[in-house]
DNA sequence: TCCTTTTCTTGACACCGTGTAAATTGACAT
DNA sequence: ATGTCAATTTACACGGTGTCAAGAAAAGGA
C-alpha cells in the first residue's frame, strides 16, 4: 500500500523473522536496530512486542502458504492416509514456526495476547487433528478404547511443538526420524 | 542446625511452596512477606530466585520421599508391569511438581541454571522410562518397530510435564484419565 | 554478665527491558 | 504555503532483580 520497496512493516517483520530464525536476542532494540529504524519507530507500527511476535508468525504463514499446505492432507482418502498426509504437513511445518513460537509459548504465561494468539493457533491445529480422527472413524479404522475426542486429544498433545521440540532439540532426532516415527506412532495408536 | 523450630531456610522454602501451590505471584518480595522476613534476608539465603526455585523443588522433593516413591515401581516383576507402575508413580508425582515446575521451565528458556536444574531432572526422569523399557525388552516384549532408545525417547516425551499439561490442563482431563489412558497409550505403543 | 558473631532490617541504588511522551525534522501532496 | 504523515531524538516511568552499607537485635559462649 505504502511507497518503498518494502513498507517499514514489512522491514520490520522480515527483519524480526530473520533474527529469531538466526537465534540472536529478539528486544525491541535488536529488532528496530535490525530493521534500521529507532525503536521508538517500531512502537508506531506495533503497539507491543507481543504484536510484533504474533504479527510475525502470520506473515511467516502468508510467506509459506501455510493454509493450502495444511489443506492438501484434506484430499487423501482414506483416513489413514489422511492422518499420515496431516502429520507430513504439520509436522513439516513446525520447524519453520519453531523459531517464531518459541518465544510465543514463552511470552504466554506472563502475556494474556500472547497467549490467546498461541491458543488460536493451537485450537486451529487440534482442528486439522480432529478431521484426521473423524475420517478414521467414518472409516471404521478408529481404534475402540478411545472415542474421537479422546483420540483428537492424543493426537493433538503428540503433535504438539512441545513434543516436537522435545523429541528433535532435546533427543536429537532427525527431521526425518520425527515424521517417520510419528506416523508410526499415530497409525499404532489410533488405527485399528 | 539452626535453633528456631523450622530453620528460616525451612520457612522461606514452605512459604515459596505454598504460595507457588496457591497460585499467587512469586516474587521475590511477595516470598520474603509471605515468609515474614524482609526481602534482602531472602538473598541471605538463596543468591538467586533461580537457585530459591530450584532448592523449592528439592524441598518439595524431600517432603514427598520422591526417591522411595519413585522407586516402588522397580519392584514389579513383569516389563509391563514395571511400565504402568513408573507411569503411575511419576504420573502421580507430575500435579505435586507442576507449581513448582512451571515457573522452572519459564525460567529455564533465559537462566541458565534453572535450565540445568531441570534438564537434570529430566534426565533422572528419562533414566525411569529407560528402566521399564529395558525391563520389557528383556521379556521380549518391547514392540519391534523401536529400538529400545527411540522407545525411551517416545516414553519420554508422552510422560513430559508439558504433555501432561496439555492433556489435563488445557484439555481438561481429570488425573485418573490421564494415568489410566498414558497406560493404555504406552502399552499400546510399546508393549508387542 | 559482657562480648562476639550471625542474622535480619532499613533504605538507597544500579541495571534491564518495556512502554510512554513531547518536541523536531523531512518528504510529499494539494 | 500549509498540512499531514512517518520517523527521529531525548527523556522518563515502571516493575522486577540483584547489590551495598550501616545499624539493630538475637543467640551463644566465656
Amino acid at each position: 500500500m505504502s511507497s518503498d520497496q518494502k513498507s517499514t512493516r514489512d522491514r520490520i517483520l522480515s527483519a524480526t523473522l530473520k533474527l529469531l530464525e538466526a537465534g540472536e536476542k529478539t528486544r525491541m532494540s535488536d529488532i528496530a536496530r535490525a530493521a534500521g529504524i529507532s525503536r521508538q519507530a517500531l512502537y508506531l507500527h506495533f503497539e507491543t512486542r507481543a504484536d510484533l511476535l504474533i504479527a510475525t508468525t502470520q506473515y511467516l504463514d502468508e510467506i509459506n502458504n501455510s493454509d493450502s499446505l495444511l489443506a492438501e492432507s484434506r484430499a487423501a482418502e482414506t483416513g489413514a492416509a489422511r492422518l499420515d498426509a496431516y502429520i507430513e504437513a504439520w509436522g513439516g511445518y513446525i520447524p519453520l514456526v519453531y523459531p517464531v513460537a518459541k518465544p510465543i509459548m514463552q511470552m504466554a504465561a506472563t502475556d494474556d495476547a500472547a497467549k490467546a494468539a498461541w491458543d488460536g493457533r493451537m485450537e486451529a491445529m487440534r482442528q486439522g487433528c480432529a478431521a484426521a480422527v473423524e475420517a478414521l472413524a467414518r472409516d471404521g479404522r478408529l481404534r475402540s478404547e478411545f472415542d474421537v475426542e479422546n483420540a483428537t486429544d492424543i493426537l493433538w498433545a503428540q503433535l504438539s511443538v512441545q513434543t516436537w521440540e522435545a523429541l528433535t532439540q532435546a533427543r536429537g532426532w532427525s527431521q526425518d526420524d520425527y515424521i517417520a516415527r510419528q506416523k508410526l506412532i499415530a497409525r499404532r495408536l489410533l488405527v485399528a
